[in-house]
DNA sequence: TGAATGATGCGCT
DNA sequence: GCGCATCATTCAT
């Protein structure tokens, strides 16, 4: 089983956007308690430091976003609009408050556990959205601040990169909307939004 | 196929 | 009390 490479901390304690290009394509691994759930990432986000008016951390730490303030490599879960939760990760040395939201990702292995919505769609859409994402994971805020280098959650690099990676200005934020810090990867169906 | 909207809880001012 | 890194449904074109 395996024989892919778990990446370690030094993947993600370099700068943010560097982070998301290279983490498309890449693979989540989750061992839940049901069994063991995995996707490639296809879409990310970054969300960038106290000059960044859209990041949780631009107004300082807080016991929620704590984490971010930390070292790289950890998971940020946060609860939203009363019923969703976003799965990030950490990036940058710690005292740089960084991350990266996992905005879609196309699903691979365990998909008859993942936990379906509401409406009954493909595959490729199973995974398509931050929310839908963590449902469809089991990922709740008490899996916040847990370590990807550990055995529970984690990213491993099998081999099947992004041809051609897009960049746009980030969805559903009023603030800080002139960057273009959406990553995807053209190819995939899975995609959020196009 | 796209725009509008309700659901629903909590962090922060 | 307001606004939120969302989503599924509803209604209009």
């Amino acid at each position: 089983m395996g024989g892919f490479r778990k990446l370690r901390r030094s993947f993600y304690a370099r700068p943010t956007l560097q982070v998301a290009r290279d983490i498309i394509g890449k693979f989540i691994v989750y061992r839940s308690p049901q069994g063991k759930l995995s996707a490639r990432i296809v879409e990310v986000e970054a969300y960038i430091g106290r000059g960044d008016p859209a990041c949780h951390a631009a107004r300082g730490k807080t016991e929620r976003n704590e984490v971010m303030f930390g070292k790289a490599g950890v998971t940020y879960i946060y609860f939203i609009y009363g019923m969703y939760h976003c799965l990030n990760f950490v990036t940058e040395p710690a005292g740089r408050p960084a991350a990266l939201l996992l905005r879609a990702a196309e699903p691979a292995e365990g998909t008859g556990l993942m936990k379906k919505g509401g409406s009954r769609q493909g595959l490729d859409r199973l995974l398509s959205g931050p929310g839908k994402f963590c449902r469809a994971f089991g990922l709740t805020r008490a899996h916040n601040g847990l370590d990807l280098t550990g055995d529970k959650i984690y990213l491993e690099d099998r081999n099947k990169p992004a041809g051609e990676i897009v960049t746009t200005t980030r969805i559903g934020i009023n603030h800080g909307r002139q960057h273009r810090w959406r990553f995807y990867d053209a190819g995939s169906a899975a995609v959020s939004r196009k």
